[in-house]
DNA sequence: TGCTAATGTCGTCACATAACGAAATGACAG
DNA sequence: CTGTCATTTCGTTATGTGACGACATTAGCA
């Protein structure tokens, strides 16, 4: 069950969709979804706790992935259905939208932010 | 998010294995669940909106089923990734045994209940 | 025509959960 | 060591949801 209720919120699903790209800072995510980081770090922690987000931690900074290797095994299927489902769902294109300003930089003051969150997150 | 969000209760999956076997009338998933007929019901609706199961009313009976035809293809590689993350589950199993004895008319005065909710149901 | 029984609908209550802000944690810079 | 920043944890609040019982609905039967 506790995968079932981790895809129950439309939150979470909106970040598995963003994270088919590859991983992602929570700072990015917070950026996407517009919502606390509290909140936030929240969904993904339930989302890490049902295995279908993994962590890599570098420095003062947490990236959250799909799972990789066997554990991407397992996780397959309902990525593959939740894609067939409502890839192309408004939200979810919109969070794409929204997340490759945010990758390329758009809006902030100078050019920063190559490809990794350091520097300036 | 309404077929996760039908996913995302325990009850509802529980019915949903127990429609493995073929369909059945309310009045048999009732027994088994042991949950208020009322309460059923509405997971039962919740099931039907989210396509997740369909209907057959026969006279004062109603009968819910897996999706047939075209339905099942959407609904196909979601319940066969239920069945393998859980489909030897504790509860599942457990369901399955009492489903087994209420169709064989257990526990009742006589020997009634051929194969469909009449006679007796 | 009424009666009974199986489902479904509605209102209510208790509990789960998503959201936030405040404060704790941990890592780097000085 | 101290300050700062990204993230997490905690406590609170508002909303969502599962459970029930009471009642409405409908189908068959006397």
């Amino acid at each position: 069950m506790r995968v079932t209720k981790a895809l129950s919120d439309s939150q979470r699903v909106r970040i598995l969709m963003m994270l088919r790209g590859g991983e992602l800072c929570v700072c990015r995510i917070v950026e996407v979804l517009a919502l606390a980081p509290s909140t936030v770090s929240k969904h993904l922690s339930l989302l890490n706790e049902a295995d279908l987000v993994e962590v890599r931690k570098d420095g003062r900074w947490a990236y959250y992935r799909l799972p990789q290797g066997d554990a991407m095994k397992a996780v397959r299927p309902v990525l593959k259905w939740l894609e067939s489902a409502l890839g192309e769902d408004g939200s979810v294109l919109r969070d794409a939208d929204r997340l490759a300003r945010v990758l390329s930089g758009a809006g902030e003051g100078s050019a920063r932010r190559t490809k990794a969150c350091p520097k300036e997150c």
